[in-house]
DNA sequence: GGGTGGCACGCGC
DNA sequence: TTCCAGCGCGTGCCACCC
């Protein structure tokens, strides 16, 4: 989403802090901001008095130290690529209003009374902003027309603009469902035309696509593309030339605050205790920044004021956590708590199950009546993905905090089977995807003592090795995961494809499914190895004694990774006595058992798939062993792709098989 | 005393 | 009338272990 702060040009700034201060002044929420505010004049304060202690010879060592991070961080500087950040204007709000052109003109918001997603530009003149009540919202602007958020609509209009993303960077990495960012150095080079005129070509095919307008920004880098793109909001774009000297005179004034990963806390700090509003300065006071932060997040800041940030096309990550929480009326009544937590706990359970997840550690988050998070966790000896195992633990938990007065209660699971490697504590737990890319699936590994997960996991996306392959110092196993922003949105049929989710349930992503059907591959696509989408490059800070800061684009080699996938569909396609494949006939009509289920119906469609997968596991254990014995020969097994990360007692010596050898042997099971 | 993992919390959008 | 979300990740303290 665009920076709130667009489109609020001429709003009447004082008029509007005073309604919401008028608004909000003595509730809960109000006195804990006022708590918030008071810790971070406390942070302000010790920062200060740790400030004032340096003396002249500590500035003077932490000078060196700085000018030779600066020296290293400039020897970085990659001014061969060009960015294009995209951001669709008021996403949700435009969406809306062509499904309702009567609101065309109206100051409108997407969201409700208690919250705000987007609001129009009409109503961003009165203030109104994202993360807004809609009760502020509405004393704002008393004509605000609400409009309730309807995810459906936003996905089809955003599968729509990422088809014209596909069109000029196969690997774009979409960031929400209303922001991109492309590398056009390709294209660019390829049709000799400038980063300018292909935004101003990607808008026209956008607006054309869509009806929907879109702003651009066009830099050597991500950070400063996602700056870019917000100067001529909306449906305007900004180029910032590949020229050193461009880039710093650019950042020499840039505000902090414009920084993703530099929020109001770092801000204030940074401000009040240093001086620091522009990122030239961070420059000017390396020295302090050094002395006084993290090595992480001094030398963060340092690039920033080099206007620094990712070149390269980022390497995708496997999910680290997953969550759900909600918010209710406060009240102390623990019968309700408990309903709450099983309610919790099943949407948890079929998330993960959705994804073939199981994790050991469990959080459980509460906001009590005055607003006030706690979070209490807990890690258990085996990984669990049940909603029984999970409400059993969680309650446990609760129970230690009662009685207490809650507006909000939250259960996180962590530390994933695969965050081990597939090293699971306890191995007769299997998810399906565990199942399939593990030797109990494919053949490989079998009666080895391979761990489940990520080695197999990673064999379903290796490449061969003439071709651009990951290498042991490249990549990492979660590197060839599949990217949950994938961009292979055009170009298929629509029988060829199925549409899955992202971690938030919001991110559409068509994945390839071959017309041979590697249904494995499918599959295990479809329930391991999801990914976030892509942080918009926000970094965290974390002020206790010191801050730390890092920067956090993740992404992957789309590219090298479609490569990878079209690459398993050719070598599924050729193998012999293969399965009745599974696809979605004219991309509503299930290739097996013809039941019918549109494209709109996604967790049926995904349900319904993992209902024919299950189905053809519980056959094939039946064979297992047989085949177990038959398809383990060591003598089989050629590492074409080492992995970084080596599994000790692996007989491959931790290398991964090559995706042929994957398949081959799958289709000597069958 | 150094290394490691668990936990709480900050941060961004 | 309504009265401030939901999600995910990184950092660093601290207890524990060797």
């Amino acid at each position: 989403m665009e920076i709130y702060t667009v489109g609020m040009d001429g709003v009447d700034k004082e008029k509007v802090q005073r309604i919401v201060y008028e608004m909000s002044k003595g509730s809960k929420y109000f006195q804990n901001e006022e708590k918030k505010e008071a810790d971070m004049k406390q942070k302000i304060e010790n920062m200060r008095a740790r400030y004032a202690k340096l003396t002249a010879a500590d500035i003077s060592h932490y000078q060196k130290i700085a000018d030779k991070r600066i020296l290293e961080l400039e020897a970085t500087r990659d001014l061969s690529r060009i960015w294009l950040h995209v951001d669709m204007d008021a996403f949700y709000a435009a969406v809306e209003t062509l499904s309702n052109p009567s609101l065309k003109g109206k100051p409108m918001a997407v969201g409700g009374m208690s919250m705000i997603s987007t609001a129009n530009y009409e109503a961003r003149r009165f203030g109104v902003r994202a993360a807004m009540p809609g009760f502020i919202a509405r004393r704002l602007c008393p004509g605000l027309i609400l409009v309730p958020v309807d995810f459906k609509k936003y996905i089809h209009y955003s599968d729509l603009t990422r088809k014209v993303f596909q069109n000029y960077d196969s690997g774009f990495m979409a960031t929400s469902l209303d922001e991109a960012y492309l590398d056009i150095t390709k294209i660019c080079k390829e049709r000799a035309i400038t980063g300018g005129e292909v935004a101003e070509e990607l808008r026209t095919s956008v607006y054309e696509e869509t009806s929907l307008t879109c702003s651009a920004g066009v830099a050597p880098n991500r950070l400063l593309a996602k700056i870019c793109s917000d100067i001529n909001k909306p449906n305007g774009q900004f180029v910032l030339p590949n020229d050193r000297m461009a880039v710093m005179t650019f950042v020499s004034s840039l505000p902090i605050r414009k920084i993703g990963g530099i929020g109001k806390v770092t801000e204030h700090v940074l401000k009040d205790v240093f001086g620091i509003s522009t990122c030239e300065e961070m420059l000017l006071k390396s020295s302090v920044l050094f002395a006084l932060f993290s090595p992480s997040s001094a030398g963060f800041f340092l690039s920033v004021g080099l206007g620094l940030g990712g070149t390269n096309t980022p390497q995708a990550k496997l999910r680290k956590s997953i969550s759900n929480e909600r918010t209710f009326s406060a009240t102390a009544d623990e019968a309700f708590f408990h309903q709450k937590l099983v309610d919790l706990a099943e949407m948890l359970s079929a998330d993960m199950k959705k994804e073939g997840l199981y994790g050991r550690t469990l959080t459980l988050k509460l906001k009590t009546a005055s607003f006030e998070i706690r979070t209490r966790a807990v890690t258990l000896q085996k990984y669990i993905c049940s909603s029984e195992d999970i409400l059993k633990h969680a309650s446990k938990l609760l129970k230690a905090e009662v009685p207490v007065s809650l507006r909000l209660i939250g259960l996180r699971m962590s530390q994933f089977n695969e965050d081990k490697n597939g090293a699971q504590s306890d191995p007769t737990q299997k998810t399906i995807s565990n199942y399939l890319i593990s030797g109990d699936a494919c053949g490989k590994n079998m009666g080895d003592n391979l761990p489940l997960g990520s080695d197999a996991s990673d064999s379903l996306f290796l490449i061969d090795t003439e071709t651009d392959l990951p290498n042991e110092n490249q990549m990492t196993s979660s590197d060839y995961a599949v990217p949950v922003y994938c961009n292979q949105t055009s170009g298929l049929n629509d029988g060829d494809c199925m549409l899955s989710y992202d971690t938030a349930g919001i991110e559409p992503c068509h994945r390839p499914l071959c017309n041979e059907s590697n249904d494995e591959v499918e599959d295990a696509n479809m329930m391991g190895n999801k990914l976030k989408p892509c942080d918009t490059g926000a970094s965290h800070l974390v002020e206790t004694d010191s801050f730390s800061l890092s920067e956090q684009f993740e992404g992957s080699s789309l590219d090298r990774l479609k490569e990878s996938a079209n690459m398993s569909c050719n070598e599924a396609g050729s193998s012999a006595n293969r399965k009745e494949p599974f696809f979605w006939v004219n991309d509503y009509k299930c290739s097996l058992c013809g039941v019918e289920l549109p494209l709109s119906f996604l967790e049926e469609r995904q349900e319904h798939s993992d209902f024919h997968l299950a189905e053809r596991l519980q056959q094939e254990e039946s064979v297992d062993l047989m085949l177990k014995q038959r398809f383990i020969r060591k003598d089989h097994i050629v590492s074409h792709s080492p992995c970084k990360k080596k599994h000790k007692s692996s007989p491959t010596g931790g290398k991964h098989l090559p995706i042929d050898m994957f398949f081959v042997k799958t289709s000597q099971k069958n």
